[in-house]
DNA sequence: AATAAAGTTGACGTTAACGTAATCAAAAAG
DNA sequence: CTTTTTGATTACGTTAACGTCAACTTTATT
């Protein structure tokens, strides 16, 4: 069962994004399509890879920084044991780095919470009946 | 216990940033500080709402998207039930966005565990014993 | 075969988030 | 009281991450 291959505006569309952006992030060694003459070809590898990218850049990261990321993946470095060690070391770093982005979310989140308990018994001290209203606004 | 105010000194070297920075903050509406004369003094709610930016900048917020949430703070809200309506829905809205965050980067850490766990099989399938040494380059 | 649609390579433009340098005022230190 | 520091303003420079043409092939359609 192979996969068929995707044309640079098939996998545009796919993620809503410009075939401009495919473009620049084969120029940063992101992505690395064949080609067929001139065209490029994107296999399902890439498009994992291009998975990795968006979800890199919606958590804040820069593209060298999900460009490292996604060279970790490379099964190349299995061969040499020196090579190894230094990815399990970059690994923990990156770990840490992400952890505390996990945290300081979790900060943020919190932040929000007491905003909206906050903003609730605001509303609920208020005369008159608003919490139909209120349920009614924040459905979905 | 009144707290004392910092200058733009003060308060850059105290989260290692630049003067430069807070005065393009405060042009951007972030921070607001006062003034004795032409210099800038900010007070512990300055230091908040910096605090806040820094937080918001390493999940990977726009300064736009920042200056929204540290409005979210603004008491004046609560005097009008329709503004308090509407700060209820975008809190809705901003935390849905969070939380894909959050489970973008849960995804980003699991795909880390991965890579981790494949490294050491590889490592410890090598001859040789090489896992005094790992214990060793990955603590701290 | 003619035309439209999709793709390619430059190359310049744009926005966000500051950095950096120049010039000046005020305040603190010697 | 001079001399550093520290701060203010203005303005131009910079980097990342693309957007936006232009000019030209290649592929698909009619």
């Amino acid at each position: 069962m192979t996969h068929p291959p995707f044309s640079i505006g098939d996998l545009a569309a796919l993620f809503a994004i410009t075939p401009r952006t495919l473009r620049f992030y084969e120029s940063k060694g992101l992505i690395k399509p064949k080609r067929q003459g001139l065209n490029r070809v994107y296999s399902e590898k890439d498009k994992l890879c291009l998975e990795l990218a968006l979800r890199g850049k919606r958590i804040g990261l820069s593209l060298d920084e999900i460009k490292e990321i996604i060279e970790m993946y490379d099964p190349r470095q299995q061969d040499d044991p020196r090579q190894l060690l230094f990815l399990l070391q970059k690994l923990h770093i990156k770990r840490k780095e992400l952890i505390n982005k996990f945290s300081d979310l979790a900060e943020t989140l919190n932040a929000m919470d007491m905003i909206e308990a906050r903003a609730l018994t605001a509303l609920s001290k208020r005369p008159g009946r608003k919490t139909a209203q209120i349920n009614l606004d924040l459905e979905q």
